[in-house]
DNA sequence: TTCCTGTTGATATCGAGTTGCAATTATAGC
DNA sequence: GCTATAATTGCAACTCGATATCAACAGGAA
């Protein structure tokens, strides 16, 4: 019995189509694990949630499949500090580019937007003659909370 | 026959002695190889030069020299946007915080200081009351070289 | 010089990611 | 709706950066 094809075909999917790529059932699959992610996954928690929908799913394709969204500009790649060994995670890339800001205490994520960062992106296109193609800016310290927490 | 020991003893080596680290000749070696790094060198590379000095530094004290020297803030560990697989490049803390942009072309790495970054690091600690301890702001794009030479 | 503890080296191992290749399948053209 | 074909997939073997274990070793305080 196929599956309910009955949900929308969804931005990445979109995008990708557009790009005249093939449309297969696990990349559908994959992209709408990527596309519906309420925080940053990693390869393998990509792959375990895709196999929940399709036990098909090979280990292989969800990292071809990274790659290739990758490759198109529709997904960023985070290292968040390499404070979970050397996993890398995804995320939908954003109209605006953010700061992610990692605790070493409690290891919680933080994202902020700001509008000094674009301008300093602004400055280094000028002063450097640099394209700006992708960014990252990754800051390890103390959250709040961990801040008070110590204080006591 | 020793090797002569004439040398300064460096700021790296100052300071893991200063914090009651015990100076190995494994250690003094990969240090110096640290510190007079004129590029950015990864895990294999330090190990290559290091082993020219003392043939009989091994691998592992490589990997956990660096760990050390990451954990007191003296170096600062750097992806460089994955250009080249999964290594991780080093480098000596400097005194002020700088951009590190890659040209996704040529793989150029190009260095920038900028008021803008600083400013915005302070933006952060006031706005999200979070102590920073480590930033990493890396780039992807195309330098002036290859944007030039494109449109050839 | 001695002793104790931190450090090292060899080996095995881990885990993320990749490659080669045969089998499969999406899709354009009829 | 078929068919052809080129892109895509799955499997297995592999690469490579990094880590764990543990016995042997050595820095440096007393």
């Amino acid at each position: 019995m196929p599956l309910p094809q009955t949900e929308a075909p969804g931005r990445l999917q979109a995008e990708l189509m557009s790009r005249g790529l093939r449309m297969t059932h696990q990349r559908r699959t994959i992209l709408s694990v990527v596309e519906t992610a309420k925080q940053h996954l990693d390869a393998s928690q990509i792959l375990r949630r895709a196999r929940k929908l399709d036990p098909q799913v090979d280990r292989v394709t969800v990292y071809r499949t990274l790659k290739l969204l990758k490759r198109h500009g529709l997904v960023d790649e985070l290292d968040l500090m390499h404070m979970q060994g050397e996993k890398h995670f995804y995320e939908r890339r954003p109209q605006r580019d953010h700061i992610h800001m990692a605790c070493l205490r409690c290891g919680k994520i933080t994202e902020f937007e700001s509008d000094l960062f674009d301008r300093l992106k602004g400055q280094i296109q000028r002063d450097c003659q640099f394209h700006i193609v992708v960014t990252r800016l990754e800051i390890g310290g103390y959250c709040a909370q961990c801040r008070s927490a110590s204080k006591q």
